[in-house]
DNA sequence: GTTAATTATACTCAATTTGAGCATAATAGA
DNA sequence: TCTATTATGCTCAAATTGAGTATAATTAAC
């Protein structure tokens, strides 16, 4: 039998704390005083002596350190993996192994721009609005196409993950993209672990620390999922907004653009909103100010919109 | 600052290994050998030196320990509260605090029956397949209305896990009703952590070790919510199987019957499984045995069977 | 003021999907 | 041969979805 010590680790609790500014989903960052310079998500350690539960503890230090009000939480996966800041290493001893759980959480503002990361700079193959990104026919695809060769298996992986040649793009695949592209040496971090022997010349998104586009990856993957289930926008919207923002928000997770007048009908049917009474102004006719109809606490659980995806999204 | 031993934590990786017997729903037990006999999860430690992931960890003792063949593993939250055990006591210092990684696997076989406890017996109340459970309108309810009393809040959340008085039952809210009952008393966890001061009377279901139960609730929860778009039944199926042993396994997981017809149909339109040729023999007339189209390493992708649940489920 | 651009919202309609059922086929055992 | 039993083919109305057209209420431009 080993030893206690053998089995002792660390706990982090990371957060992909995500809000829309504008038309762009964003993401809390912590700028890297390293050689590399870049963007991290911010993180803590779990203290099991002072929080009973993890959820609690993370509540903890965002409230201490962002001082945001953050009301959905939601845990996302532990990472285990050995290796996982091997370099990193501030004052920690080397053989104490961390482990990460990291969680998504929800926040209705984003004040200090700067602090702000956009989701799309780090993946710019995940919006679709303005139609098919240009990165993927152009860099991404044709080299990972050269990477798959004629192994079976990874064609397979490309099928799903990216839908090509002939499948459909699944907006919820942002994981399986993302690792798929690691694995094939196109990310920085993939060089930063030690995969990849050469600097990679293309960027492909602006790279993260250690693994957190990874948790941001996996957070972007299950918001877009959870969206078209459950009534979670509106842990993005103020407390009073209007349907075009409502769909906007939803756009700006989904990276893709909708039919309006049948995501106004699913909001109709599914009795999830209702009107304030009070217009609001800007160009064009003003639209009518709605609020969400149920307690916070229970939007969890609620049946939520489902989305009108439409047909014609194959670029 | 904290010196780093405060935040120093054991890891272990709790599995609900899950199979199908029969029509039930089934799940890999060990034996208590405290005064209570109530049995638990199979777990094991988590050496982060010795294993590169925790999901390679937990599929090393599976193997060392129940020769099982788990094909699908699915990690499913990590517990973090504090006292979890703190009266269980081995070998491990007091104050070294456990964290619980949840784990769900799915095993096609189950042999040595007695070391599987059926699903139902732990949850008596989730089986819809006979109709409504009478457990619910005899035990159940009555006593959480009591518990419930005037306080809105706590009616709200009745009528979301349970439906009352007017609502659908929503097969996916397994946690949230246990979660609940916990909360009012109602299950003999609540007695063991000190919550509750008298031991109840009524049973409501076989209790579990420690919070085992709200990780094979957990598990239950994710099982059923993933089979409705995920093709997962088939990691619970043989090689080849008829169309009704799939739609029978469904049901068992879902605890509710389905509409025949309709379940067949979707099972063709998704082209998920194909014909082997072969037929089998039962009683009846014989019916065709297929075999699932895809392979079983992206079975985690694929679109899956949109479950035709009908509406006549209000009992 | 009138017009154009812009945004909101009501309504339509065909295609598809769903829920629910009937009808028929193929087998074992009485 | 008859009956129970299971499998499978087919129908049909209701509901939902995808994709529009038409119209209303504003602001900004001229």
């Amino acid at each position: 039998m080993d030893k206690n010590h053998t089995a002792s680790v660390l706990i982090d609790l990371s957060a992909a704390i995500v809000s829309v500014r504008g038309d762009q989903p964003v993401c809390l960052t912590v700028p890297d005083v390293s050689e590399y310079q870049t963007p991290g998500l911010p993180f803590g350690p779990f203290y099991p002596d002072r929080h009973r539960t993890m959820e609690i503890g993370l509540r903890q230090w965002v409230i201490e350190q962002t001082a945001l009000d953050i009301g959905y939480v939601e845990q996302l996966y532990t990472f285990g993996d050995r290796g996982r800041r091997s370099e990193g290493a501030d004052n920690k001893k080397e053989n104490e192994h961390i482990v990460s759980v990291g969680y998504l959480a929800l926040s209705k503002q984003c004040p200090q721009p700067n602090q702000w990361s956009e989701w799309y700079k780090h993946f710019p193959w995940e919006d679709w609005r303005e139609g098919r990104p240009n990165i993927l026919n152009q860099q991404i695809i044709p080299y990972l196409e050269a990477w798959a060769g004629s192994d079976e298996l990874r064609r397979l992986r490309l099928q799903q993950a990216f839908g090509v040649p002939d499948k459909a793009w699944n907006d919820e695949f942002v994981l399986d993209r993302y690792e798929l592209m690691y694995e094939a040496g196109l990310v920085w971090e993939a060089y930063a672990d030690g995969r990849q022997k050469e600097k990679i010349s293309a960027q492909n998104g602006i790279a993260m620390q250690l693994d957190h586009r990874r948790i941001l990856a996996t957070a972007m993957s299950r918001l877009r999922a959870k969206l078209k289930y459950r009534p979670v926008v509106f842990e993005l919207m103020p407390s009073a907004f209007t349907l075009t923002h409502v769909q906007k928000t939803t756009e700006a997770i989904l990276g893709a653009v909708l039919h309006k007048q049948n995501f106004r009908r699913q909001l109709a049917k599914n009795e999830l909103v209702e009107p304030t009474g009070k217009m609001s102004k800007a160009r064009g006719r003003p639209a009518e100010l709605f609020k969400f109809k149920h307690d916070e606490s229970q939007s969890t659980n609620l049946p939520g919109l489902r989305i009108p995806l439409g047909k014609s999204r194959n670029f």
